[in-house]
DNA sequence: CGTGCCAGGTGCCAT
DNA sequence: ATGGCACTTGGCACG
């Protein structure tokens, strides 16, 4: 890991060269200060003056972080270009993208604490009980739904968007499966019939709609009886945690 | 401001004296380090070792910030009670919370920075071109929509959700409103007509369903068609930005 | 790039 | 607590 550099109450034309640093390093970058937020784009907001953490990643993630909350109060996403400069004793730190234009201007009128940060860090994040496991589950095991269904296809395409699980039941109606990782309510629903609608318009007959997930409002349990599809519980599956070696990890071997 | 403390290269000891004490006197702080993260909870997830920026708010929030994107790479949400404690030479910091329940396990192998800070900020983003600004611009100038369009009530309850307006028309046609502030898909216009499907359910006759949205994809435009629905372009408004003093700015003028 | 959807979504508000 | 939804959603996968 490079070095860790920090500077305490710096003056602002300070801040302003160490943020260039940063950036011109591409290192990680936080920043405490009294600052307002300017945001233009795909909405337009103003954040008036208080004492707030900016971090400024080196993919161009700019996140303002305020001390309550797991979101940021303002951001920037990945691939924006950051600037500063130092105008009227203040610091203003811009970050911009194109498509779709939008600019985040933070304007520091008092820096506290400022660190850059140089991290190395290949590895993933494995998650299990998964929406993509319980597709793997059913497509190998599909009596968990039904005895004697079919799985044809997983993620067959439609005008409205893919079926998560496509298959026939042992009368030989087409099964059409809608799977959720957690409890539904009456939009699930509505995504489902869409799928089935668009088959219908297709000229398909004897298509059964079932969703798949936990639990489910009483609500869509209505509205799922109403348009006479099914719904079945399922907990989505634990696998295995797989702690695998990441290429970072391997290099660090060598 | 409180003061800002920073630690560089603690040991395991250190860094633990240093966290408890942050989270005793309700500071904000970052940890710099090599760490793996275990979380257990709505999902399972496991993040193998790497160079990371924890932070920890007053409030419980913990992020995970690996140096690329806006995510955190693992978190748990305000409301979480952290712990800490010295094991294996290691650092392991805990977050946890009920209903649900979950865990997230900070393994932090060494510790790089860490700093603690006192934030001061009562700021509240004002925010445009939001979906509620077009839906007060509406219920002022109903025309917008239509010539003799009167809008009945905002927020209108259903047994599927609220419908953003509700109104009539110069035939005496009740008319069903769903804004959206961007661009919309299929799945809006099923939002729409489960308002409607709500009130044909309850026997209402005469019912016409508009979208209002600033653009609509080709196969949403089909489906609204279909449905015998309607769109209408419109671009959620740019109100004047409300730059209102907050109450700690009233207090620091004290 | 746009289209569509999952997510440990988060946050907000009402019952 | 549950329900329903907006969000500068972010992120991904596919055409």
């Amino acid at each position: 890991m490079g070095k860790i550099n920090t500077l305490e109450k710096p003056t602002p034309e300070k801040t302003t060269r160490f943020i260039k640093n940063a950036i011109k390093k591409s290192k990680l970058l936080t920043i405490a200060g009294k600052c307002e937020v300017d945001y233009q784009g795909r909405a337009d907001g103003y954040l008036p003056l208080g004492e707030r953490i900016t971090i400024l990643k080196p993919d161009g993630t700019t996140l303002v972080h305020q001390k309550n909350n797991s979101d940021p109060i303002n951001w920037q996403p990945p691939g924006s270009r950051p600037s500063v400069k130092t105008q009227n004793k203040k610091v203003e730190l811009k970050s911009e993208r194109t498509s779709p234009n939008e600019t985040l201007t933070i304007t520091i009128h008092e820096t506290l604490h400022t660190t850059s940060y140089n991290l190395t860090d290949g590895a993933q994040l494995t998650l299990n009980k998964q929406e993509s496991q319980m597709q793997k589950q059913i497509t190998k095991n599909p009596e968990i739904i039904e005895e004697g269904l079919r799985i044809i296809e997983a993620e067959r395409k439609t005008g409205y968007g893919r079926i998560d699980l496509f298959g026939r039941d042992s009368q030989g109606n087409n099964v059409i499966i809608e799977l959720k990782r957690k409890r539904v309510g009456p939009k699930a629903v509505d995504q489902l019939q869409r799928y089935i609608d668009y088959y219908q318009e297709k000229g398909y007959k004897n298509i059964r709609g079932i969703l798949v997930s936990p639990s489910i409002t009483p609500n869509a349990q209505k509205r799922i009886e109403d348009q006479k599809l099914e719904h079945i519980k399922l907990e989505p599956p634990k696998t295995k945690p797989q702690r695998i070696k990441t290429l970072d990890q391997f290099k660090n071997q060598q």
